[in-house]
DNA sequence: GTCGAGTATCTCGATGGCCGAGATTATCGA
DNA sequence: TCGATAATCTCGGCCATCGAGATACTCGAC
């Protein structure tokens, strides 16, 4: 069947759209699904696996960026990191530099946790991405960055509009 | 720089899952500060797309499937639709075939929040894509396609664990 | 070295979204 | 007509969240 090159863009253009929303829509369901499973809240998760996140980069997540993250108040994060500390999820770790800040790293239950949310999420990302080339995957990540980048430029605006003296 | 091609691969791989993930988090704040700036709930903004998605697609959505979309209780849903009834976002619709049913459609106001949210993320969309070919997008669209299913897969393998009598 | 401004975290009272069991209204098959 | 099922709504209770203020610490200026 026959289509113009417009209608191709313009109908790939919008599955493609379509993908990203069904795939943060899929991934929440996941997140509800498997802290439910856990006995755990969805920001505890959230928490969980950004906490993880940043022992993995070598930087820990200190509260303060916690909150940045998952959109929290202070004293959200002092009673989401209560939370965890209590089941034994996570750990705080004063610095010793700058006693102010407080390290979040996860403690045995935590990386348990992580280890049992991730595992079974990489392998079926390993399994879609066999049936790609690496030119291919290079494209998509080349796509993937660009929208990443363009959303974060986005979300900078929209927040300027809400606060327009800072 | 040389690199094996095993590790080109696993770094491609560990940069998309990132990208995934950076794209999810980045999505959420511009949701949380959409909706701030419109003096919305994160879960009414939520809602309110969802009930959009459901007109464009000719499919009008009931609150039950609203509830499950968002992982809200039917309390929560109705307090929910309350809400957005009240500020005129959306309005309730009695279907006439089978009249349990309530079809929610948007209102003036919620047209409004919605094109208002959708036009620049669909501008900033657009630049985007414009960098790529159409084979290109349509790697992207394959890919994209692949994982949403992968994760619709895991999303019931985790739910199944959780309600084995289902 | 000490004062003040700035930063990071925590405390605490109030609020409001959310859950979940039960009630209500309606459809459908026997 | 009746029972089973389905979709939505009501209501009481709970807990995560907010936000202003308190606390603890750092760092530069004088």
């Amino acid at each position: 069947m026959y289509r113009p090159r417009d209608t191709r863009r313009a109908v790939l253009s919008g599955e493609i759209t379509s993908d990203l929303r069904n795939y943060t829509v899929d991934a929440q369901h996941i997140g509800h699904a498997f802290a439910a499973l856990h006995g755990l809240g969805v920001t505890d998760l959230q928490a969980l696996i950004a906490v993880m996140h940043g022992e993995r980069r070598g930087e820990p997540i200190t509260p303060g960026r916690l909150g940045e993250q998952l959109n929290l108040s202070s004293g959200s994060v002092t009673a989401l990191v209560d939370r965890l500390e209590r089941t034994g999820h996570i750990r705080r770790d004063r610095d010793t530099a700058d006693r102010r800040k407080v390290f979040l790293r996860y403690a045995d239950e935590g990386a348990r946790v992580a280890v049992e949310f991730f595992r079974p999420l990489g392998a079926r990302t390993d399994v879609v991405m066999e049936r790609f080339t690496d030119d291919e995957l290079e494209v998509v990540h080349r796509f993937m960055r660009m929208m990443v980048e363009s959303m974060r430029d986005h979300r900078d605006a929209v927040r300027a509009a809400r606060n327009p003296a800072e």
